[in-house]
DNA sequence: CTGGTTGCAAAATTTTTGCACTGGT
DNA sequence: ACCAGTGCAAAAATTTTGCAACCAG
């Protein structure tokens, strides 16, 4: 049993072979649209529909098993879920690269504009999470 | 002379009644989506057009007077050009805040933990640029 | 004046939905 | 065999486009 089917039953979805095949080939891009998926997995399987990748790829960001990453100027990408790392986005041809974070991300950002593989331009950081307000309104409705 | 009028004349933009009311209502939500402008501006302007919403965001944005803001989860907002920040965003609600980065990107987020204002779930960091090939491709054509 | 801008309506694109059929477990 | 999952086609939602009328500079 390969990871992909165990990931998928972990999540308590069936392993068929359109969620396999999804998964594989945005494991082989890295990071990838929708429309780019259906394009790769249609050739093996013609028959696969669009709207079939669209459930899947939503039931699998709700599931966990993938991320959304939304790319300023572009369509977003998926990826599939692993630990904290940092996007490098190319504004010319739109690739989205990974970048471990190792060490601090403020020593990252210096690091790439020192050696310059990279011409830095901007950057967006999102902190996801549940601010104060929504936080409260939980707090009534579990005392109630 | 507003400010508005200034920043679009700066960008060589006719300041037209739509465009200053949209900069405006941005200004004052922070953070908007291309609809929700379009409602809000539609109030003093009933025969505002979407369609016109829609080419002014995205000439503004070449223009740089605003800057895309893609949440994941959710539609794009737009903001006014302004000094590095870091958002925070409710993936209850949906609001977004601006986070001032006065010191480090990782002392921010250790902050964010520790007063326990916001319940941190994940982070997004995208760094924008041009890659080292487009650099190249670039370089290529500069010299031919 | 006049070229950039708007509003409208239509087109194109993207995403969602309902439902009969299929296939994993 | 059961029910989640698929494919199709249609609907809904979103974004783009062309063009005549308009208005800021």
């Amino acid at each position: 049993m390969t990871d992909h089917v165990a990931l998928l039953k972990d999540s308590g979805l069936k392993a068929t072979f359109q969620r396999i095949n999804i998964l594989e080939t945005i494991e082989k891009y890295g990071h990838i649209t929708i429309d780019a998926i259906y394009e790769e997995v249609s050739r093996i399987h013609a028959s696969l529909s669009l709207a079939t990748v669209y459930k899947n790829i939503l039931l699998m960001v709700e599931k966990k098993v993938l991320v959304e990453v939304p790319v300023a100027g572009q369509k977003s990408k998926y990826e599939l879920k692993k630990e904290d790392h940092i996007h490098l986005v190319c504004t010319e041809c739109g690739m989205v690269e990974d970048k471990p974070l190792i060490n601090s991300v403020d020593t990252l950002i210096e690091d790439m504009t020192k050696e310059e593989k990279f011409a830095l331009s901007s950057e967006q950081i999102n902190l996801y999470g549940v601010c104060r307000a929504c936080q409260e309104k939980r707090d009534q409705q579990a005392a109630s």
